[in-house]
DNA sequence: GTTAGGATGATCT
DNA sequence: GATCATCCTAACA
């Protein structure tokens, strides 16, 4: 039995958590993107967790620069990066200010405006490909660095580009956890990619395979 | 069905 | 100049 969406709006409360507590807390919520064209609906299916300065895995790593100040800023704030020179990427800025942790939004399932989500994403076939992985997602919700240091918590929910719904979050006994993908050296040791089982928007376990060395 | 490798540029050392 | 929290397509079984 499904229970009915929460459609109530997530303080900025829920985001002024450690990390290691929002990200599985964010797996069923929907984040609602407002676009000039309408607005996208994605319930989350996979995240993963970026702990501050002391993380070898987060962009934080090496201290605040211009990139990344954002992290560094209030939580329910949006950090998008560009990266492979093709893609951005969609965080959610977690942990009281100055923490510096965030939440990589990595996959989920569009529930409202599917149609607006596959004209962002040309080669997209089936509807559980839209945001399947974190550069679809952010492509599918026209997402760039435009919109890097949005307020997911606004007053003004209609005047900003992004909102985060409570929605329907999964049955505790199916969030899963790993290893994140992409991570080398220590911070590959920290379990800290959480996804709901049995998803069809989330793609199987795939172990990080180094990327090969240009010739 | 699976896998190899190319695309592409900002950021940081 | 190396790295990077990736995706897509072509080629193959």
């Amino acid at each position: 039995m499904i229970a009915a969406t929460d459609r109530t709006p997530l303080g900025r409360s829920f985001f002024d958590r450690p990390v290691l507590d929002v990200a599985p807390d964010l797996l069923g919520r929907v984040l609602v993107r407002n676009t000039p064209d309408g607005p996208i609906e994605l319930r989350l299916t996979e995240v993963e967790a970026y702990a501050g300065p002391a993380d070898p895995g987060s962009h934080a790593y090496r201290g605040r620069t211009d990139r990344n100040a954002v992290m560094f800023g209030p939580p329910g704030h949006v950090y998008v990066y560009f990266t492979y020179g093709m893609w951005h990427c969609m965080n959610l800025v977690c942990g009281p200010e100055g923490t510096a942790s965030a939440v990589l939004l990595r996959a989920g399932q569009i529930t409202a405006g599917a149609d607006l989500a596959r004209k962002h994403r040309r080669t997209s076939r089936r509807d559980t490909d839209l945001a399947q992985g974190p550069a679809r997602l952010a492509t599918a919700l026209d997402v760039d660095r435009a919109l890097d240091g949005s307020d997911a918590c606004s007053e003004d929910p209609d005047g900003s580009p992004f909102r985060i719904l409570t929605g329907t979050p999964p049955a505790p006994d199916t969030i899963r956890n790993g290893p994140r993908t992409g991570v080398g050296g220590d911070g590959a040791a920290h379990p800290w990619r959480f996804w709901t089982d049995a998803d069809p928007t989330v793609s199987p376990y795939r172990p990080h395979t180094p990327r090969k060395r240009r010739s």
